[in-house]
DNA sequence: CGCGATGGTAAGTAAGCACTTACTTTGGGC
DNA sequence: GCCCAAAGTAAGTGCTTACTTACCATCGCG
């Protein structure tokens, strides 16, 4: 095998073994085994462990996977569709941390292991995110459509809840025990809490045509 | 020092250097020196590391950390004051999370590295919360106070905001950077955009007295 | 053919790990 | 004052860890 395939592949495994097992939690020996090669070819291409995972920072920037989510919704920004703009960020991140459950779990043990990645991630990405969504809800909060409330706490709100989902959906409970339904479903029930919770004046109360026979413990599956 | 007295100092600090590096990453060496004594005193008191982090369990659940969140809203609930009830909660969690932050990061190690603590919480805690909450929620919806929605998912919404903000604040942005309120402001303003979210019929559109220039980056401070 | 760059390994090494053993100190009751 | 249990330790044990060394094998190329 070529060498940058193989740096590659041990680079790959090691992301999917620092995710389960975190970064003290993964020896060098796992990699290789996982990699299917001796622990020397892993120190061939990499210095050291820490290099190893540093590279991951590279390799998630670098390839087709960072998002940039205000190209995702940039034309409904435009238009200042509202609900068009936080649906489609909370369904682009919930399939996102479905698609790639790795990442998310990456990224947590990253934050209390107080690597580097995290830090990155923090600034290049959860900071833009506030800033862009931030102005637009201040921008709309001046053409009346929401209501006055610090724009921060907004985003907050609606971030929370869709992290808040992927990670029990990743992490506390997989088995969907507590809430099981689909990231679209998901994304339109936080939008419209959301934005009627924000909304100024009269509002469109929605038919509720998904509203649901509504006991504390149902449990929609999606399907 | 007396054996019970030794043995509770050692799982306390246990507790707080699991907390910091998580399991795998303290060492029982770590343990005994920041308690003041020898390697061996930990094992004479634990049988060994897994019993130690085991131990835990019990300690957080008999002394007097274990809130009831049903019981601290109980009169809230009775009176049907949503207000209190959310408000209630909000600011009960995040002053729970400001006063011990340790345990939020030992719970999300925990629940990474797949650790009994984590499911133990989950079942006696997260879950008994879905549960009263999501009925109140439910019995709301049939006074027609609340929008018809499955009230799983209300739950999810608002427990969202809550921990997302704790985590915030306790991990992934300690320097307030993003959004810096306080407790009691984080509350009621999650509580505003839930409650105006999910009621139904005419709302009291609050004045907004506390709302803030709202500009994207505005940051908050306390006191 | 030869030969050097490249992909790969077996067998280390020193430090660190959870855990043990064999021993010393201490203090309260008779 | 003596004794013994309980509190405490120094110095291991065997294993694992990150990382190294010294050596093989295969290939393209003159």
């Amino acid at each position: 095998m070529a060498g940058d395939e193989r740096k590659l592949q041990i680079l790959r495994v090691a992301v999917s073994l620092f995710s389960q097992r975190g970064f003290r939690g993964t020896t060098t020996k796992e990699i290789a085994q996982a990699a299917g090669v001796s622990e020397a070819m892993v120190f061939r291409h990499f210095a050291n462990k820490e290099e190893l995972y540093n590279a991951i920072l590279d390799h998630k920037a670098c390839s087709g996977d960072a998002v940039d989510p205000e190209r995702m919704v940039a034309d409904a920004l435009k238009k200042k569709d509202d609900r068009a703009v936080f649906e489609g960020l909370a369904f682009g991140a919930l399939e996102h941390h479905e698609r790639d459950p790795e990442f998310q779990r990456l990224l947590m043990y990253s934050a209390l292991e107080g690597h580097e990645l995290a830090e990155m991630f923090f600034e290049k990405f959860v900071r833009r995110v506030y800033e862009f969504l931030g102005n637009y809800i201040s921008e709309r909060q001046h053409d009346g459509a929401f209501i006055k409330i610090d724009s921060a706490i907004v985003v907050r709100a609606f971030i929370g809840m869709i992290i808040h989902h992927s990670l029990n959906n990743n992490l506390w409970d997989p088995r969907r025990r507590l809430l099981g339904i689909s990231n679209k479903n998901a994304a339109k029930h936080f939008t419209d809490i959301l934005l009627n919770g924000i909304s100024s004046g009269r509002r469109p109360k929605q038919a509720s045509k998904s509203g649901r026979r509504s006991n504390g413990s149902s449990n929609t599956r999606k399907q």
